[in-house]
DNA sequence: AGCACGCCGACT
DNA sequence: GTCGGCGTGCTC
């Protein structure tokens, strides 16, 4: 007798082991497949994680192990959805996250061939000609010309205008018409070949460098407009002319046209593209023409690193800090940490790039745990930006309030007026902020631990993401008492408006989420920018990363602090990265580029360090903050997020399993903070609190196991995160 | 998770 | 009497 353990499509914790179904021994089937399934009193899509051949019968098996056996109602696929390498990843994946295993082969999987009853997915066909008899004795000169044509290849029916020859043709028996499928094209654009420039001293050394060591991870600083593209490019190269395949990782969707671009005019090989931003017709495309071993190389986003690419002999992962390689829900995995799980399995290298690494990464480097390289001058000898700090309260003393000091809109009038262009960056926290005073600056701290308190409207409070603190929102400022406090972030649209009344002949590209969201939207947009249909382009932060224009020549930040006082312990981090990249987007022509930074904390030591594009020393000076705080990379922390409709329901057992971890720890090093609300705090009508769990070097997955253990079954929402990036 | 079952209050 | 609120328990 034959059984099936199938995983439900259900991603909750509690189902997550295998359930027995009866497979009837006429019934095709094999392990990795996905099928219909009775399940309790409804259907379900299941995953087929193993076929057992049992040698007792189906009465005997159901009287031993206690339930009936059902069976299952359908077979979906012929062939295992993943390869061995892959589902190994799978369950370290759920493992390493404490993860159900079905979560994670969902995020696997593109959506057409996830194990859910969610939308399903077809191949596309067009019908297509082939000759079957290619005499013309008895056609017309015209029918058969075409006949003629149509030899010894296959042609699309909709290319041929002249649709009654063709059924003349197919009536007498000289053409079939059949189905053939096509891939939906997501990257045919033919770019004209370049040829590689010659190498910097830099970059012969780092290339050297990279070959002549058998090092698995390299971490490559190099400021911004260093060549690091071209170190992967040159690395493709090799790797691709051995026979082995590349895998490479952008930030975000809006970069890959950019780096496909670049690959193309360099390389001959094909490509495959994978991000959110295709659609399921496309994805489903793209992934099996991977799967079919049909390219070589495939450039994506995160979730790209799960691309079924075999023989993968490089991976590049640009931008390596972004904060867009963490997914935030369930698996949490840090994309990193499964390149590296890859990398070794394919005992290949991978290289990451990046001009403010995160300083987890650039911990690993000084440890030797990656191998460091430097790019530390621009190519072509271009200088860094020439970057000044306009301090915002200074402009509201002499009466401006608008969002552009007098400063900006000049420099931004002349920049327009040569005929160059403005990138404009207008940071935006979406659902909660903090609160500044617009007179003196001040910011609201949490007077237990020092943590930038979060304003939320709902209940018109300031409080403290970090151990959980909570005030009233005060109607005047403590310090000067002044009663004008401001919302940090404010939308791009107003700004939009400013601008358009201010700047004269201002063309400005509004680039947010609905201007990228549209599919094709974006490239069109990048290129419109690039062919000078606008001057000025004003965005959030997905403007800030590897775009390359040699026309820009003048960055604006519009508000510096907004990311500072988030309330997060990465947010000198982050408003470092985020200032550094920006400032780094202009200048990389011929003009020297300029950047003007507008803040309201303007002797802040994160501003004015990347002012000065000096990771070094925001390097020592935040890890020593790290340090003294006990936090990452100097303690690991695991989040654990809770969910439940009844909120004081919800943080009673919260403060239980706070208990019940510290009574389960077996290491003084562990400690437990919260209850702490996360700033989305009521999601899908459920309420939300969570715990953060600090450790050392500890082994702490026994204890997160117990605690999985004692969460499962009693009706809250539960995830964890191993990896946060936030607190 | 998602569904049935069952137990209680308030309606025609 | 019976409709429907949600707490509880189970899923091969």
């Amino acid at each position: 007798m034959k059984i099936a353990k199938v995983y439900t499509e259900q991603t909750t914790l509690q189902l997550d082991k295998p359930f027995s179904y009866f497979v009837d021994e006429n019934i095709n089937i094999v392990k990795g497949v996905r099928v219909s399934i009775p399940f309790n009193s409804y259907s379900l899509i299941g995953y087929v994680e193993d076929i057992e051949e049992i040698n007792i019968s189906r009465e005997e098996y159901e009287k031993k192990m206690g339930y009936k056996l059902k069976e299952i109602k359908e077979v979906i696929d012929e062939q295992p959805l993943l390869n061995d390498e892959l589902i190994s990843l799978a369950h370290y994946l759920a493992e390493y996250n404490i993860a159900s295993l079905i979560s994670c082969y969902q995020v696997m999987l593109p959506s057409s061939l996830k194990p859910t009853s969610s939308n399903k997915v077809e191949e596309k066909y067009f019908k297509c000609i082939r000759v079957i008899d290619n005499n013309t004795d008895g056609l017309s000169e015209k029918i058969s010309a075409l006949l003629k044509s149509l030899e010894n290849k296959e042609t699309y029916l909709r290319d041929i205008d002249d649709k009654y020859s063709i059924n003349k043709l197919k009536e007498k028996g000289k053409i079939e018409i059949f189905e053939k499928e096509v891939y939906r094209d997501v990257n045919n654009a033919i770019y004209n070949h370049l040829h590689a420039p010659d190498l910097t001293i830099d970059q012969k050394k780092v290339m050297n460098e990279i070959n002549n060591s058998n090092d698995q991870v390299y971490l490559l600083e190099g400021v911004t407009g260093s060549g690091k593209t071209e170190i992967y490019l040159r690395q493709a190269e090799d790797i691709l002319k051995e026979g082995r395949n590349v895998l490479v990782l952008v930030p975000e969707i809006s970069l890959t046209p950019l780096m496909i671009q670049r690959i193309k005019e360099r390389l001959d090989y094909s490509i495959a593209v994978l991000h959110s931003g295709l659609s399921d017709g496309e994805k489903y495309d793209e992934y099996r023409r991977i799967k079919r071993g049909e390219v070589r190389v495939v450039v994506g986003a995160r979730s790209a690193i799960f691309a079924p690419l075999s023989n993968i002999g490089l991976i590049v992962i640009d931008e390596e800090h972004s904060e867009s390689y963490k997914e935030e829900n369930a698996p949490c995995y840090k994309m990193i940490d499964v390149a590296i799980k890859r990398a070794s399995y394919y005992n290949c290298k991978i290289i990451m790039g990046s001009a403010t690494p995160s300083l987890e990464s650039k911990t690993r480097a000084i440890k030797g745990i990656y191998h460091q390289l430097n790019l530390p001058k621009r190519i072509n000898e271009l200088e860094l930006p020439d970057v000044s700090i306009i301090n915002m309260l200074d402009e509201v003393k002499y009466g401006n309030y608008s969002l552009l000091s007098k400063s900006l809109k000049k420099s931004i009038q002349e920049c327009i007026d040569n005929n160059q262009q403005v990138i404009l960056l207008l940071n935006r926290r979406g659902y909660s902020s903090s609160i500044q005073c617009i007179s003196c600056g001040y910011t609201f701290k949490c007077s237990n631990c020092g943590s930038i308190m979060h304003y939320h409207s709902s209940d018109n409070t300031l409080k403290c993401h970090y151990c959980g603190k909570k005030i009233n929102k005060p109607d005047y400022c403590p310090k000067c008492g002044n009663k004008y406090l401001r919302h940090l972030g404010a939308g791009s649209q107003k700004l939009e408006e400013i601008i358009k009344k201010e700047i004269n002949n201002s063309k400005v590209l509004r680039m947010d989420l609905d201007a990228v969201s549209k599919k094709g939207s974006l490239e069109k947009n990048l290129e419109d920018f690039k062919n000078k249909k606008y001057n000025i382009m004003l965005g959030t932060q997905i403007i800030s990363k590897g775009l390359d224009f040699d026309n820009v020549s003048l960055v604006g930040v519009i508000n510096a602090d907004s990311l500072l006082y988030n309330g997060d312990f990465r947010s000198s981090e982050k408003t470092f990265q985020l200032l550094t990249q920006v400032v780094g987007r202009c200048g990389r022509g011929n003009i020297r580029g300029k950047a003007i930074i507008q803040t309201s904390s303007s002797s802040n030591q994160v501003i004015l360090m990347s002012a000065k594009q000096d990771y070094s020393s925001f390097y020592q000076t935040e890890m020593s903050y790290r340090k003294s705080m006990l936090l990452p990379p100097y303690r690991n922390l695991v989040l654990i997020t809770l969910g439940h409709k009844d909120k004081d329901k919800l943080y009673e057992y919260c403060y239980y399993l706070k208990e019940f971890i510290e009574l389960n720890k077996n290491d003084e090093d562990i400690e437990v903070l919260g209850p702490t609300e996360p700033s989305l705090s009521f999601v899908n009508n459920q309420h939300r609190y969570r715990l953060l769990i600090k450790y050392k070097d500890n082994n702490i997955y026994e204890l997160l196991n117990k605690i999985k253990n004692e969460i499962i079954g009693k009706g809250y929402f539960v995830k964890f995160d191993t990896s946060p990036m936030e607190n």
